[in-house]
DNA sequence: CTGAAAGCGCTAACAC
DNA sequence: GTGTTAGCGCTTTCAG
């Protein structure tokens, strides 16, 4: 095993103090340019990287960012977490990556790998179950900025981005009634999620603006398999429902499985729509209207976000993202 | 801001050394019991946490993993991180994840830092088009693990972990043989990729054991899109297929696109199966027949290989993982 | 323009 | 059972 090349090494074989090479290595201002090219010269012949623990500890920022999600699995995260990795890559920051799979000790143990590790910052998209907040507050206290995305809490507390949950939920609310449909099954995420609770409150107040409450049947779903049970259970009570909402994309896709065994037409026999990040409505045929939520998107201004706390420029507490809806032909 | 407490802190406050309450604090077995008993109260009440840095620096072990992959866009990727990560933090390790968008420059940068970052050992999967394996061959010589998962060089290098891919294109092969399908659209993935080769070298032989070489017809798509168009062109030359296989999830997500469009009936009019990590298979109705290539069991089978290898236990250069059929009802 | 030296927080000989 | 000390590799004053 050859030993990595240190600042020291590179300082010796060149009769130079370690300062010296350092500043060269970084192009500090006073430094002969010379010096400079010999320096950088066999830098690059020993394959010189500076050892990242020397630095952090050194400088006490760690260039390294963590991010807390519930899951990775084809939903939602995945492009949430891509375009955030990217932008960090090109910033020269590292990403910790955490699935806590909805379990707030999985979370807790994770926040403090995070604080263990000096993070700069962390994202956080919470679990369905966490109540208790007290230890992300620590980390504010500790200038570890905390950015809660999409799943935020309703307590004052760290950053939150999310999309205009609310707004979005009407805007699904308001196409279904203008395209006409009049019984419409309605299916939501975990009624503990706040994210749920936004959505559908707005939702129901659309239709009752219009008078039109009586319209829909709601229902609460938590994967893509009960999702899929309720449809089969809903279709079969003899209402003759003319559309479904889907809040999320395991919903749209438990709903579209049991639509497909029983051979329903879209949008003849019944109208379909959901909320989504785009992937899984371009896969059905026709596609499926949807109102969107892109993780990109979201990924994009949350790393925006940390980067401007890091560098200590005052930043809203809250930024909500517009949705647009995209049509298929599925209502 | 409340700045983090160290061992020094502790130290002063109960009138220790730090050696002392280092020692404390990871049951050593020379310490009386009331002096660790008071150094736990203490490090608890003050929310003590080693500062992982100085650990690192000091015992040259950061007990953070790399791992490289092309993209986290919910075909294979998603799964095999999951469990990696859920592993990785049982054992007291972290994970650094980095997307290389199958850019051998963003795969060659991450490598950089992980070297930088002294990271124990790395997963990686290829990119498309990584050409150069120097500095791979770099990081071993210095002690890195690099463990290659599923899209593996066939160069002699590192570790390496796949699937049976040949035994798995073989089964798929005789499976549509046996189903009596003739006349076989066969779509694999990219050409440059060794994954590819030695799917598609098996396949065909296969069909030419049994003398069946003129039953299949090939073709390579790169994603979903491409594959839509190659099945709807295909199905528009006249040439009357009564199958379809599929390398990939994105291929079979592409031709059951098209399937759908022109509402071919399965399997009456065309047969179709894949290889696959078995959440696409599923969405569909009939639910499609495949091959078993589960990210899950790739990513734990890693992690014990990676576990293995840093407690500096010998393990073979290659793992082979075995795949199954999974029959759906759609060939 | 360059060097000396301190120190980030921790561990592990080596003493006592 | 506990303390002293050196040092991991680097950055950064402060001098010169």
């Amino acid at each position: 095993m050859k030993t990595a090349t240190t600042l020291y090494e590179l300082a010796k074989r060149l009769n130079l103090s370690t300062a010296t090479v350092s500043r060269a290595l970084k192009n500090h201002p006073n430094i002969a340019p010379e010096t400079k090219k010999r320096v950088l010269e066999l830098a690059r012949a020993l394959d010189y990287e500076p050892n990242a623990y020397a630095v952090s500890l050194r400088t006490s920022s760690s260039k390294e960012l963590g991010i807390i999600v519930p899951s990775l699995t084809g939903f939602f995260y995945d492009s949430f977490i891509t375009a955030v990795e990217r932008l960090c890559r090109e910033e020269g920051y590292s990403l910790l990556i955490f699935v806590s799979g909805d379990s707030s000790e999985a979370e807790l143990a994770s926040l403090k790998v995070c604080k263990q590790r000096k993070v700069d910052g962390i994202f956080v998209s919470l679990s369905t179950n966490t109540a208790d907040l007290a230890y992300f507050a620590k980390l504010n206290d500790q200038d570890i900025p905390v950015i809660f995305v999409d799943r935020v809490p309703k307590e004052n507390i760290g950053y939150k981005i999310c999309f205009e949950d609310e707004r979005a939920a009407e805007l699904s609310a308001n196409y279904l009634m203008d395209k006409g449909r009049k019984k419409i099954l309605s299916l939501f995420g975990d009624d503990h999620l706040s994210i749920t609770r936004k959505r559908l409150k707005s939702y129901v107040r659309a239709f009752e603006v219009r008078g039109m409450q009586d319209n829909i049947h709601i229902q609460h779903a938590l994967g893509v398999k009960e999702s899929s049970e309720i449809v089969k259970d809903a279709l079969s009570t003899g209402t003759r429902y003319d559309a479904i909402f889907c809040m999320t994309d395991e919903i749209l896709i438990g709903a579209m499985k049991t639509l497909q065994v029983l051979k329903i037409k879209i949008p003849q026999d019944i109208g379909i729509m959901c909320m989504s990040n785009g992937f899984f409505p371009g896969l059905y045929h026709p596609e499926i209207t949807y109102v969107e939520t892109s993780g990109k998107k979201l990924g994009e201004t949350a790393l925006n976000h940390m980067f401007a706390l890091l560098k200590k420029d005052k930043r809203e507490n809250q930024v909500k993202l517009e949705s647009i809806l995209v049509e298929g032909g599925s209502v």
